[in-house]
DNA sequence: GACTAACCGAGACGGTACGTCCCGTCTTAAG
DNA sequence: CTTAAGACGGGACGTACCGTCTCGGTTAGTC
């Protein structure tokens, strides 16, 4: 009786989710979740804590994700609805400051600290170091490509560009000064680093 | 280190500094971080584990350092000696590429998961981030700032340049390698990224 | 018995009893209570000795019981069983006797440490206080005031006798050795004990 | 008192006193543990809390006491200065009320937990035990025998009575209502209990 | 009057136990 | 078969005191 429900009807549209997961306690884990992301931080955040305020079983928890970490992420990115719009102003140049101001005006908010929790707590959690790397940043990521590629087929860029490491010198300066601190993450610097990564750091050769 | 308070100035307020600290529980706290350390990654270190194995109370740690950070920390500043020898090469681009290489070969071995693991503790220690911030970070940094510095006064780089932000730049590539995964750090991202700053982006301008 | 809230208003609210207690566990932990009062006296027993004895977690023990005082006690009054009959010689004289020669049989033994320390305990320990009156102590005191009851309505017993004061000069001075030290439990005690208290202590007026 | 060993003999043999005692942190330590035990009840002094208030090293207490309960126990006897006079009103009932009385006054006041938090730590405590024993509870008993004996010669009890039962039998009741509890500690106890003991349980045999 | 114990305050030390928090797994009863 | 609830064994936390052990800095008694 328990899997005798083979039907028809299950067939016809094939795809039929059958795990009944239920979407209320689903929700409701994911909304608690960023509630104490939001009150306590990464590390405030615990399963135990999850459970009692989605009002949920913690084995409901385990069941749908492997590890804290999976949770925040999901309910984070579920949260942030992560839409980066790809800018378009004509110039690379214009198009990646437009790109970083948008990325430094959030991680200046709460937002900061949080994404800063999580990469911090990935470097503990392969899972999560994983959903990471695959989630939020690859979607960055390839935004930040795809106004490289652009300006590479106009020939703003040089050719034989690394576009994969002018992305982490530019990414790697804004999380640099995300997880280590130093100097604000403001316009000045998503000007002067756009700048700096462009036209180089050496005394202008030419005229 | 951070202790260094041995000056006439205090001497003239008798202060009694009433030290006794036992240098040989001392050097066996570190030992047994550096230990763990090794063993089983920043996240398996405990208090516990250390005193246990260092043969000390717990409170004896807990007497000297604010919090596990802060004693890996120590253990490790104090373990990797933390001399950066300022290379010379008579041009930036060739000191700039010895940092790096020398960096990236460091952490592509053992010690790379151990410092990612003390970043990663830092999002959620900010005794941690501050010991980071001025000791492992503000002595690399401070190489990097002069290797520039001479490249300012020899005419190499353009005025005005942000030294700083070029550090940013560099060295957060770096860690948005190690930290976030992607490609490998080797000898080709080295050269790559000083050629990358030095010059940038830009499709040549003169000739 | 501690939780007998069984009563009609709690049925009418379904208050559906969810008490799921793992038995294995609580015979373990009492069973390696026992042992550890036996072997290392009361204030050798320490809540983590009994949690690693019973093979259990700590907050197992501290989810049911709200000190060690109060474990020790459920153990011991669980061994001891604590049936304690009712003599009946036909005189008061000879039950009370009958009563007091266990009784210090049973003290000058092992339990008599055990029992002295729970008392100890006692007077540090709320909870136990209220657990030892309750339990053994109002055990003990129950049968003796059923022997004096059936004397005074035998008419051996003068009337207008303060039951209460009775028990608590023959048990006082059990207690008193016990505690105090000072002469030994012995047979001569109980029944000199009993010869004073139902004769007294003054010269005979009559003949 | 302890050690009031000040004698002919001994300074007949030079006996060099090489004690040097400081008689001010005495006096302090002894001060600080009657404060603590009216504040904190006899489990919440501690050796370190004593040394701290008392403004002293906590070896200074360890090389004159053996344990806390020994400094406890010589702070409360010289705290309570221990007068007990022997009453004298000519019939036993009468000293044995007043005695009893007294005794009950003090036991219903803040001194009745401080001594039954002395006789509790002395189950786990047999220096403590032994000083009890020999200090409070000797000096007390002492009273007591005296008019006992005094009855005892003037005839009024009979002979052949044995005095120690008898105050185990008297004192002890006291003690029990002190340390388990039950009816308070009042003046019809006190005259009560001395009924109960001079004439007895039993129903009156002559006139 | 200088020397030399012992005593003193302070508090570091190796430990034990505390009571709490969470982990990730397991069990129960209801739907 | 999933769920809410939560008990379970376990590990680590940070704290409180234990009794012992140095430290320098006073004394006090003897040379």
């Amino acid at each position: 009786m328990a899997e005798g429900n083979v039907n028809g009807a299950e067939s016809s549209i094939p795809e039929r989710r059958r795990w009944r997961r239920n979407e209320h306690s689903h929700r409701a884990i994911l909304e608690a979740a960023v509630g104490l992301l939001e009150e306590r931080g990464y590390d405030g955040v615990t399963i135990e804590g999850i459970a009692e305020r989605a009002g949920v079983g913690k084995q409901t928890i385990y069941r749908w994700w492997p590890s804290k970490g999976a949770v925040v992420m999901e309910a984070y990115s579920a949260d942030a609805a992560e839409r980066v719009p790809v800018p378009d102003t004509g110039a690379v140049e214009g198009d990646l400051i437009e790109i970083l101001s948008g990325l430094c005006g959030v991680l200046s908010g709460p937002a900061g600290r949080t994404i800063a929790g999580l990469i911090g707590g990935a470097q503990f959690d392969p899972e999560l170091a994983k959903e990471l790397r695959e989630g939020l940043n690859a979607a960055r990521r390839a935004v930040f490509a795809e106004v490289l590629e652009r300006g590479l087929r106009r020939g703003e860029l040089r050719g034989g560009l690394d576009v994969d490491l002018t992305i982490d010198a530019v990414y790697g300066a804004v999380w640099s000064r995300l997880l280590l601190g130093g100097a604000p993450l403001d316009e000045d610097f998503a000007t002067g680093l756009v700048e700096l990564t462009l036209r180089g750091a050496l005394a202008y050769r030419g005229s």
